[in-house]
DNA sequence: GACTGGCACTCGAGCAGGATGACTGCTACA
DNA sequence: TGTAGCAGTCATCCTGCTCGAGTGCCAGTC
């Protein structure tokens, strides 16, 4: 691939993302200074809609670029935008201010779609990446227990348990010791092994109680581990333009399945390392007409969980990158002072 | 205001709720058994329209209800539209689901906006009505602590803590199981004043670590009580047709401001009450082009809360209404067992 | 007095046809 | 390999037109 061509290509996709027109040569070397006339832009144009990397909408309109085009605009670029010092630090101090895991998630969700006006995804921290910090157990009146489990994310699970009897607060106690010796300190995928044989240190007649609060424990930690998703800054797809029903209507549908959301994510990856899907892509089918730019974050090296923004193919790839990894990094400093 | 002119009300809110299209004279002598002659219904709907209740978009169009109208329409409605028997068993099975309090939130707000094919929203109990449950201090190394407060309807908050100097088991135990027994069993509102006077019991030393944590508790119940509103099916603001980014992009971003949504609901009701507010009557700006029907939910009859749909102002108000009613009721219960 | 049938009038929706102009592709040329 | 110019294409915009839904009014009827 020629310098040149690649020129145009960024030159179009700049274009593109700013006016959301198709492009035409003429306007493309009036624009930007690329040493050319406009024939042999066209020449070039035509080759790349040869290649596949830009299309025309009909016969005498310009041309857009296509997800191969920017994919391999993406793949080119050279550095995402970095943050500027006055925006790093208005992020900064907007998470300081976070009281607790839910005020991060929702504040994190706020900071990426109003610096990249796009629609914002944040996964709460995995709890199978993440420690257990504490077990408490709460006598709830009659023979209801109520179990809570603190992640060191400060990521909490409750789960209410129905009990056969009422439990005696020295049963309690006894439990909760046993509990937390156990699990204290461990990574939430151990606690399985860290139960077996928990019961047999309890008096037959507790067994039952203690096997059915154990479960409950196993059902919360495998079953529901990873559920977690917020979703905001979705009236930036009122910006879009375009036909509505068509093209935002099942975006909308998406992010409320949030087990949609938790596939799209895909498997975190390390801390830092950007994900780009463009259109098709992306294996959800309402999404395939929306580019999603994805990173892990989290304290040390590995991930914790994934957030990331979601937009038009036509997006501003590098400015959105820039402010992803940016807040990312931001948020695992903060679970990590947690 | 004679009947027939009620029933012609009646009858043009029907269609134009099921059409989306004005309705003229003679369509509604079709489609509703009026027993007189359009000619009739004109000189009905001339009054109508000189009273304010309905107008025409333009002259040689039929004729739409005006929020008056609505209005009118609601009021004079002479029942709520009940839930079927098998609906009424798949609401109580959907909720029955859940395994905690994020859980039944995130259910309610589904099943609402699932059953009216609008905007659902849930307010989380309010803290100011709920009871503590149980109060909680974890240690979480260093001179962190993490503050756990624990509600009667299931709703957690937490803090952390940072203390000068490292707290000792014993100091911990000792002032949880003193804030236990001040703050068990009590109002959420209640709370500063059982706090009054607590550090008196401990040493000279303590003190200072046992106000910084008193504050934070008051901070948790205090200022951060309401906060907390759930949103879903924003994917139906899709089929209302009309111009986009003029009336559904300014909704959507009111919905993402959660102070503006709590205004929305106002007080909270008592139990079972239902508000309708249609277009202008809407103080929040944004959405006066839309309709809420809101009702208060919890156990007794104190309410603990609100929930609620949003639509625009044709929406189905007696289906709408006899949902919201049925999940709040199946709601209620659900917090009441737990 | 309330209701009905009929008729003239209004005004937006929707369509056809033509002018406009942006853009390309091609060809000849430096 | 790059440039200039020209012919051709095609969507968009505008205009004028017809069509028809729907109203308002009036005279007549029960």
């Amino acid at each position: 691939m020629e310098e040149r061509k690649l020129a145009v290509l960024r030159a179009i996709v700049d274009d593109y993302v700013q006016t959301h027109e198709p492009v035409g040569s003429k306007a493309l070397v009036d624009r930007h200074s690329l040493g050319v006339s406009s024939a042999t832009i066209r020449n070039d144009m035509s080759a790349l809609e040869e290649d596949g990397y830009i299309s025309a909408p009909h016969t005498s309109a310009g041309r857009i670029p296509t997800d191969k085009g920017y994919r391999l605009f993406v793949d080119k670029l050279n550095s995402v935008k970095p943050m500027s010092a006055p925006e790093r630090k208005a992020i900064q101090t907007f998470l300081d201010q976070a009281v607790d895991l839910d005020d991060v998630m929702n504040r994190t969700v706020r900071l990426l779609s109003q610096l990249t006006k796009q629609v914002a995804l944040v996964q709460y921290p995995s709890l199978g990446r993440s420690f257990v910090r504490h077990v408490e157990i709460v006598n709830s009146g009659r023979s209801k227990l109520l179990l809570i489990l603190i992640a060191d994310t400060g990521r909490i699970e409750q789960r209410t348990v129905d009990l056969i009897h009422t439990a005696s607060e020295d049963f309690l106690h006894d439990l909760r010791t046993r509990l937390n010796v156990a699990l204290d300190g461990q990574l939430f995928t151990e606690v399985p092994d860290r139960l077996v044989g928990l019961s047999d240190n309890f008096q037959p007649d507790q067994r039952p109680a203690v096997n059915t609060i154990i479960a409950t424990i196993l059902d919360a930690v495998v079953t529901q581990s990873e559920e977690r998703v917020v979703v905001g800054g979705t009236s930036n797809l009122a910006r879009v333009g375009e036909d509505f029903t068509a093209t935002v209507g099942p975006v909308l549908e998406a992010l409320e399945e949030h087990v949609v959301l938790l596939r799209l994510f895909g498997e975190a990856a390390a801390p830092d390392s950007l994900t780009v899907r463009i259109g098709h892509e992306n294996s959800v089918e309402e999404l395939q007409r929306a580019s999603v730019v994805t990173v892990g974050y989290g304290s040390g090296d590995q991930a914790l969980a994934t957030m990331g923004v979601l937009g038009p193919t036509r997006m501003d790839y590098a400015g959105s990158m820039g402010a992803v990894r940016a807040v990312a990094r931001y948020v695992g400093q903060i679970l990590q002072d947690q």
